[in-house]
DNA sequence: CTCCAAAGTCTACTCCAGTTGCGTTAAGTC
DNA sequence: GACTTAACGCAACTGGAGTAGACTTTGGAG
């Protein structure tokens, strides 16, 4: 990224990094400011503004992060079960206080950038073509019908959650999360996904 | 809404919310901005920004005016016809070089600013409304268990076509939106969808 | 150890979204 | 047709996001 990866450089990327996330937590994308993260992190504004250039900057950069760590995939021998826990992770993510706000902002701020639109389209290459593996597995089992597009399916089973909550704006329940995996696993087994 | 709604008042809220309609349609809503709808509608600045307080309240009004106007519910006899016609349009209508942008920076809007949320919120509770016809026909006629929630059909077929625009930023094609009505159509046969 | 340039800091500035206070116009009322 | 006041127009102001340029620190190479 940078050409003098040690030392100081480093140092000052963490504390942005931190400082982002922790602002994200507490305040949403709307009250992110790049003078805040700087206070925050003991960095200075014009630092940030040089390496991040923006909020969407720091977000994009957020994003990176967040893409490294791996997610649970579940394997609980049943295609239902293993699609109804991978939407009810979702879905508690968004309901956590903290993993919540940020999780919302990396949308938000897509919805407004370039940039982070496409690292959050990255972020949702891998997540998919990581939890596709719960339908690979079905297909093996004889569950599902071969040549099933899986990562099309974890998009249908997902989707009514992101579209609740940042479309419409409505409440999203466990219930609504286990309808909508139920739901993409019906269709998966008709053969309707492929 | 206002104490005042003949002449002037009426004239410049017409002028403002064409300006909106305008500057969406060739910006979208990342170049919108109070001062530009004030100097293509010929109105001050200082007026828009006491009537409508800020864009998202300019977003908002527009919201209210696009809740008013109807739109076709197909009613082909199929119940999987009629499906496929509604996410067809919602996928044609971003599409649109002209309504699409509109569109986008309503959903754009309401991630940021409370007003503009709930109105987009009812806007969708009307649709889901207006939409759950083709549910109530197909159960008349058969074709889908009674009890069935026909809201939920709804958002079952149209949230991966949001999903794909304001989440993850994929392409949408015809073929999505159609294998999308058709999962819903499966699942909502099946019963699943309560 | 020495050197140098990359990266960070600091101060001062610009620019523009949004506000304020006051004067002007015209919608509604009698 | 005169009066009241809601609504609009106007110009000056404020505050904060973002920039510019000079100066300082320090990571890394020889």
């Amino acid at each position: 990224m940078e050409q003098r990866p040690g030392g100081r450089s480093a140092r000052v990327r963490d504390a942005v990094r931190q400082a982002t996330l922790a602002e994200l937590a507490e305040q949403g994308y709307g009250g992110l400011t790049v003078e805040n993260v700087a206070i925050r992190s003991g960095v200075h504004k014009t630092t940030v503004y040089r390496r991040w250039g923006s909020v969407e900057g720091l977000i994009a950069d957020a994003l990176g992060i967040a893409r490294e760590e791996p997610w649970p995939i579940p394997d609980t021998g049943s295609f239902q079960e293993d699609l109804r826990e991978i939407v009810l992770l979702v879905q508690r993510g968004f309901a956590d206080p903290v993993a919540g706000p940020i999780s919302t902002a990396f949308v938000t701020a897509a919805a407004q950038s370039g940039d982070a639109a496409r690292s959050l389209h990255d972020f949702f290459t891998a997540r998919h073509e990581q939890a596709a593996e719960v339908v690979r597995r079905a297909v093996e089992r004889g569950e599902v019908p071969a040549g099933t597009d899986g990562a099309e399916v974890i998009r249908m089973a997902v989707a009514p959650i992101y579209y609740r909550l940042f479309v419409t704006h409505e409440p999203v329940t466990e219930h609504d999360a286990i309808r909508a995996a139920d739901a993409a696993t019906v269709a998966a087994r008709a053969g309707v996904i492929r």
